[in-house]
Order: structure tokens, then C-alpha cells, then sequence
DNA sequence: GTCTATAACTAGATAGAC
DNA sequence: GTCTATCTAGTTATAGAC
């Protein structure tokens, strides 16, 4: 806490960027405290164990991200009334407020972007400490897509969000290494726009959940069955 | 190799299952020899390392999965000759492979699907050593994509590829973790079913991407522009 | 090919001086 | 609060008997 920040600030940093490189089994404490400039003993000293920091790397980012998603959907609900709510106005509170997070906390500081984009693959064992961040999160927004989405089943609503789960998480891994992938046109980095093309992809592919999945013996509506054949799946 | 399998196959087995629970760097030789039945030496005599042991694991499945979804593609395009293949066509060629490789082969063993589902977020040092596996598929495929799509930019086409692997890295990660999953109807889990939604979701995302994106100063189309003030994001 | 034994190293955690 | 030094346990990898 000299003129810079404290020790405790210090490893939360380095840890946060450590594991997102390196994940939470890949990286040790020793790693952390060099690259944070401190003492090895501090960690135990400010967040008791390896998971005790872990757990305080993800709180201090959850709390107001997700603070965040709730406090847009609340205006969103608000505007609508007892009406359905638009599904893209959904889809903007349950997805700006992530991708953004670094951005508006950080400048340009992507390192809480790759380590949630990390997460969901991480061993059990580590992610059930933190579930707890989502769960009123995702049972507001459950409901308010069920709303948006009236005619929807509730399985076709269960697909639509998991898939909208899986582009916002696999968007995070792709903006956090843009620079290294292929077919990667120069004008693709800007996170808002990224955030309109989210949007755009997830109403729409929510909206034609409606119906689809219907037909087991008939795999693929007519068109697509010469694909179902001798080839190897 | 006495009336059941070699030695090989069985560590291979317990790898893939061991590394799909527990990641990579959370995996040691010992859980998996132990699992497997073998000598902890076994390893370094067949493999030569754990990064060999990790690579034979991949490079028996990604080989015959992705030449399947060559195939599949091989004969869309023949069907079409010159003119754009349907997009549905592209994307089943692209998908069902991958969500249908475990069942396929094995039953339902569902532990590569479970280590694909992982392998995005693994540190690049240990993906960097299959990535081969991917680079002829993707040329393949973005082709294929762009051509379904005319009239999409390349940038439009590059979010929209790379939203679509979103969804299907997610899907393998929720069908191998259903039961634990709030909010899932019973009648969920039917891979073939479950094919054809995320290929309605892709489709429609993917059309969607036309023209999305364009607006950076006006964040959503104006209709959401009442989100863009003071909530913090 | 399979085993035991062990080398060489790294991990997280902690005791205790300052 | 911060440090050094160290403990205990776990890791990969290998040498060499069978």
C-alpha cells in the first residue's frame, strides 16, 4: 500500500490473469506471488488457501457484473409492464453487461474476460464454489425469456438459452485471442458491435427454436435426410 | 491383452475420462493408471510423456470425426454443384458429427464429448499440440459458409462461425451434464433432437448476421438505445 | 511388456522471526 | 503484515530387475 496498491490487490491482479492463462490446477501460488511482486506466505496470510483466492478472484468481479444484468432487465420490465418484453431487449441485459465488464472496469484489461470465458470447463470440484453467483441471476432470467418467448416450450426455452450461454462464452475466448485466429477479418474487434452481432445471432436463433427439434424418426425436416446414411457419424 | 484389452486401450480409456473430470493439469498419471487397472510405468512406455498420453488421446477420435464431417460436406457440395449449398446443409455437415461421435462409436459413453467440451478452455500449451487436427477442416468449412452466405461480409461470416462453434462447444458440455442442470425438461436429452435445434439456432443466427453489426455509434438499432445510459455495465 | 523402487522436482501450507 | 525456512505430500519420469 505504498503509492501503488496493496499486497492483497496485487495477487488478486496476477492471479486473475495467471489462471486465466494457465487454469486454476496450471497455475501455482508461486507463479502468482512472482508475478505479483510479493511475499509466498501473503496468500495464506490474506485469502486463507489456493481456493480461498480463487473464490476471492471471481467475487470481486460476479457481484457487480451480474448487479448489473439484473438492474437492466428490472428497466426492461419496467418499460413493459404486463406485456411480453422484445427478446432482444432481453438478450442485451443477460449479454452487455459481461462482455463489457472489463472494458468499462479496466480499459483494456481483458484478463476477467478469458477467465470467465475459461470457466465453464474447469473441474467441478472448482466451479461449485461460485455457483451461487448465478443462481437468482438465471431464474430472473429464465422467467423474463419465458416471457419474451410465450409460445416457446419450456424445452425449446432450456435450448434457446443454453445455446445463447454458449456464444456469449465461446465470444469472450474469441475477443480475448482475436490476434491469433484464422479468417479473422482486421475491423472484427470492437466489443459493441460484437455485442450487436450477439444479439442478433441469439434473437434469432431463439425465436426458431419454436418448433424445431419435433421430428425424431424424421431427422431434419425432409430436406436434409439424403445426409442420413453410410456416411460415419 | 488377456480376453479383455491391451494395456494401451485401457489407459487411453481412463485418460479420456480422467481428463474430462479433471482437466488436464488436475489429471496425474497415477489417478488414470490406477483407474485403468496398469502400472504407473506403463505410461511413459507407451506414450513416452503425459503430453504423448494426451495427444494419442485426442488423435483417436478427432481423425475419424472430422473426416466424417468431410465427408458429410463432400456430398452437400457435390449435390449442389456450383450453385450455394443450403446453409442447414452446411451446418448439419459441420455439427452432427461432433454431437453424434460418442454415441456412435461407444454407446453411451459420453467421456470425449466431455473432454471436447473442456479442450477450448485448456491452456494454449497443451492445445497447441493438436491444433493441426482442425487446420484443413476449418478452410474447408469457411469456404462453405461463405458460399451458403454470399452476401455476407467476411466479418459477418467469421462472428457467425465462430458463434455457431459456441453453441456446439456449449451443447456437448450441457448433454454431459444434464442431470445436474436446473430448469431441463425431461425430455431433453435425445441427441439426434437435440442436432436439429442447434442447427435451427445456427441457421437462423447465422442468416441474422447480414447486416447486424453495423451501427457503432447507435448501439442497437434505436429501439434499445434507452439501455445505453447510466447503469453501470 | 510389466513391474518395483526411487530420483529429481514441485506443490500448498505453516511456524516463527521480525 | 511481511518475511525466511521448512514440512509434508504429491508430481513426472526413469533405471533396472524380471
Amino acid at each position: 500500500m505504498n503509492d501503488k496498491q496493496t499486497t492483497k490487490d496485487r495477487i488478486l491482479n496476477a492471479a486473475e490473469c495467471i489462471f486465466a492463462d494457465k487454469g486454476f490446477d496450471g497455475s501455482s501460488l508461486r507463479d502468482i506471488t512472482t508475478a505479483a511482486g510479493v511475499n509466498l506466505a501473503s496468500v495464506s496470510y490474506h485469502f486463507g488457501s489456493k481456493n480461498g483466492l480463487i473464490e476471492a478472484v471471481f467475487a470481486r468481479h460476479l457481484g457487480p457484473m451480474n448487479a448489473a444484468r439484473i438492474a437492466l432487465l428490472d428497466r426492461v420490465e419496467e418499460q413493459v409492464g404486463e406485456g411480453s418484453p422484445a427478446i432482444e431487449l432481453v438478450l442485451e441485459a443477460f449479454i452487455r453487461p459481461v462482455v463489457m465488464h472489463d472494458l468499462a472496469e479496466h480499459g483494456a484489461n481483458d484478463a476477467f474476460m478469458r477467465l470467465m470465458s475459461r470457466c465453464l470447463n474447469e473441474p467441478p470440484t472448482h466451479l461449485e464454489q461460485f455457483e451461487h453467483h448465478f443462481d437468482a441471476l438465471m431464474n430472473r432470467f429464465h422467467a423474463a425469456f419465458s416471457r419474451a418467448l410465450p409460445d416457446h416450450s419450456p424445452n425449446e426455452i432450456f435450448w434457446g438459452v443454453h445455446f445463447t450461454l454458449g456464444i456469449m462464452h465461446h465470444t469472450l475466448h474469441v475477443l480475448s485471442h482475436l490476434h491469433h485466429l484464422p479468417f479473422c477479418p482486421s475491423e472484427s474487434a470492437d466489443a459493441q458491435t460484437v455485442v450487436e452481432r450477439l444479439i442478433a445471432y441469439a434473437a434469432a436463433g431463439m425465436k426458431a427454436q419454436h418448433g424445431s427439434g419435433v421430428s425424431v424418426n424424421e431427422p431434419c425436416g425432409g430436406t436434409l435426410s439424403f445426409l442420413n446414411s453410410s456416411v460415419n457419424l
